[in-house]
DNA sequence: GTGACTGCAAATGGTTTGCACAAAA
DNA sequence: TTTTGTGCAAACCATTTGCAGTCAC
């Protein structure tokens, strides 16, 4: 099945509509899956292709899909609100680098973690649900060829 | 060594003044170092040995005390910046048990991540200069008491 | 006196909300 | 026709900034 239509499913579960800006906004999460959109990112490129959107309806859509656990929400310190896709079993089982030379910010989809839930649960009685992993530093080759800085780094973690 | 000796000596060495502003604000942090404080808070805590404060000079301590390395801001998604004491050497080693039941965030004193950060060097040619881990999940005995939620959960990550 | 620092109040900017209207069940 | 969803504008609220006054060297 295609993505879009078992999102459409997780949406009829809930009794919630698939709308034409709903689906516009989840379109355009599945076309920059790469990347960590901001609300006002997402609006710019939804807009392209329905030009009549409200702001406020991309915030509430992307509220709507973190509770269906589609999107995951998150903040990288730049003080605006970034959403990253779930993979198809809605867990959440990638980590990031973040290039604090050229502001890059790279997934590594795999779950590194797993033996250090173990730990959490056996030493300190704490059930892991989720967690989150985030590495900052630089690349190498950033190091080597000195590459600019992309953004202001506003160095929150 | 104590603290305050330690950090006065920090301030100096970039210029900067330790005032009684300051210095009353990196108290009110190391008297509560095992908590994550708002800027909220740390004003409200600090108002009662300094009651003239005003809350931009909150701001712009903890900003600076950032800057200097001595504190580190974080999110965790209730909306509001907080900050976290960084160890002696000032070097970011510790993780986060975060539980959905009771709120409480608990530190996890310890780097458990020294073998993935050579892992991350090697794999992706990323090196690697600090890091962020939290863990959400539950208690076991928070699950098994069911005890009340303290804070409204925006559940961001 | 010059430069660093503070307090206050105003401005900023991301996010939320109230409400009237539109679409769907 | 009752419910759900949308767009707009206003409200909200954490944070930042401009500025005049204060303090330290």
């Amino acid at each position: 099945m295609d993505q879009i239509s078992n999102i459409s499913q997780l949406f009829a579960a809930q009794k919630y509509k698939l709308t034409p800006q709903r689906e516009a906004i989840v379109n355009i999460l599945l076309d920059n899956e790469k990347d960590h959109l901001s609300v006002e990112e997402v609006y710019m490129l939804v807009k392209n292709s329905y030009p009549h959107l409200g702001l406020a309806t991309v915030y509430r859509t992307l509220e709507l899909l973190c509770e269906l656990h589609i999107v995951e929400k998150m903040n990288f310190g730049d003080g605006v609100a970034r959403y990253d896709l779930r993979g198809n079993d809605h867990s959440h089982m990638h980590h990031h680098l973040i290039c604090s030379v050229c502001g890059r910010l790279e997934e590594i989809k795999d779950d590194w973690l797993v033996e250090l839930e173990k730990r959490v649960e056996r030493e300190y009685g704490f059930n892991v649900t989720d967690h989150r992993l985030d590495f900052k530093g630089t690349y190498d080759t950033c190091k080597r060829t000195g590459c600019k800085k992309e953004k202001a780094n506003k160095a929150v973690s």
